[in-house]
DNA sequence: CGCACAGTTGATATAGTTCAAGGGCTGTGG
DNA sequence: CCACAGCCCTTGAACTATATCAACTGTGCG
């Protein structure tokens, strides 16, 4: 791919210097399978410096002006939306590979905290170019539409989730769900670390913290899953996947990324 | 605004044959403000024949494909997504002038189900036709942007809803926010008529019928409002806000509609 | 070392569900 | 026109899932 880049004139190479996206490692995560190679360029154009935010720190946060989306290409962050009392419900985790930043976007106010859970490097994505650019590139306008769209399809999930599931349900399809994604970035989808508190766990779930601990505990009494601390074992999947079962695996996110892989399976 | 159109060519004025939009009573309420009176009738030109939905059917059901998203003329529906095994969380109900059926946009194909809650009738835009126009039309462009960014911040707020708020919390907002949308288009804001049983209500607010019941009777006695069947009428609008008002106010809805009024509540 | 924070676990409280009964309205068919 | 069936809604009583309060443990950090 990067040979590639070699053929062309010298203004387009001149992009590519600053053509992240090939060196990326989580580049086949956030960029859709169908776009060409050809127009990959395009995007990588749209990116600004990448931008280290420290654990703890906000990317972005409530009544903050919209300049861009985010693509993480490392760490992890946290998505809350606040009532005026300080309730904080945190609406997605997303890790490498996904998409933060479309709150707000049509009116240009966030109305989302975004926070770092570890010290984490995103990609901007200018929205103002992106959507100038977006103009005469189909492949762009595809990604906007397939990507925000995704947002909406994970907010309605969650809302499912909410409404309807117990509170075992939910600690199911939290796991399944990081099962899931961690599988599909390369990683194991039975062991992994947590990198949220348990009342973070339980803010996005909503539940309590004590409710989340009992409920990962009583998960391992019954074998399937191991705790220990923030690491998580996953003895029995069938088992969990049987918890969830009856709501249905519609409920299980699929994370905030574009591949292909990952449509068909939301499709289904 | 009509007596305008007089004076365009035979093929503008073609294209204004099929403008539904300048005769439409909601439409003040579909249209942004913003929208130059020039750039409406390019809307017009996307919209199909108007769409008639009888009561209890379906605008589309989950697994359709997507063809368009559709401006409510008249009448009422109610939008929802279900578990596999047949919970129903309904994720909005919405009313004249504003949009439905953004899920599924990016993907193809529709995760919700729309159904009238009363003879109804629609505006189709083609997604399709949508797409292409933006390309040439700016104004297009925003107004796509601009809805479907709305839509998500409608699905945040019921994440927050959802996960945060007490059952009273949760009618309070469900009250003022038909308050607040009805006042919007020229209704009483203070008393009403609720288009969906109480089943409906709580499956929308992650709540049993039960419940619901329970706690407009309790509003009831407590001098908020007055219940007669599904006729409502809030007597106290201060204190019925202050329920919430813990919470806060940008709990409930503005609605997806997009006149620049709601816009900067929203904001707020 | 000691303090702050994350997590576990137990005891108790309670908001909201579930089950159950009854009433009122509406439409239908005899 | 009445009777009956099928909703929709209300209300009560009992139950239960989850929250709340509280005590305790381990762990990391200044």
């Amino acid at each position: 791919m990067l040979t590639k880049t070699k053929f062309y004139a010298n203004a387009i190479e001149h992009q590519y210097e600053r053509f992240r996206c090939g060196h990326c490692k989580v580049r086949e995560h956030c960029l859709p399978s169908w776009m060409p190679d050809s127009e990959e360029g395009r995007i990588a154009t749209l990116i600004d410096t990448e931008r280290k935010v420290r654990r703890g720190d906000y990317l972005y946060r409530s009544g903050d002006s919209v300049q861009d989306i985010f693509a993480v290409m490392s760490g992890y962050f946290k998505v809350s939306v606040m009532s005026e009392d300080g309730r904080e419900q945190i609406t997605g985790f997303y890790m490498a590979g996904e998409f933060i930043g479309y709150d707000g976007i049509g009116v240009g106010i966030r109305f989302c905290n975004a926070i770092a859970l570890e010290d984490s490097v995103v990609c901007p994505i200018s929205i103002d170019n992106l959507n100038t650019q977006s103009i005469r590139v189909s492949s762009l306008r595809r990604f906007v539409t397939e990507t925000s769209g995704q947002q909406l399809a994970r907010a309605h999930r969650m809302a499912l989730l909410l409404g309807k599931l117990s509170a075992e349900e939910r600690l199911a399809a939290f796991l399944l769900d990081l099962s899931q994604r961690l599988q599909a970035r390369g990683y194991s989808s039975t062991e992994f670390h947590l990198r949220m508190t348990r009342e973070e766990i339980g803010s996005h779930l909503g539940l309590t913290f004590e409710t989340v601990s009992r409920i990962f505990s009583q998960f391992q009494e019954r074998g399937l899953i191991r705790v220990q601390k923030r690491y998580i074992q996953i003895c029995d999947l069938v088992r969990l996947k049987m918890i969830l079962g009856r709501a249905g695996q519609n409920v299980i996110s699929v994370s905030a990324d574009c591949d292909s892989a990952s449509l068909q399976v939301r499709a289904g």
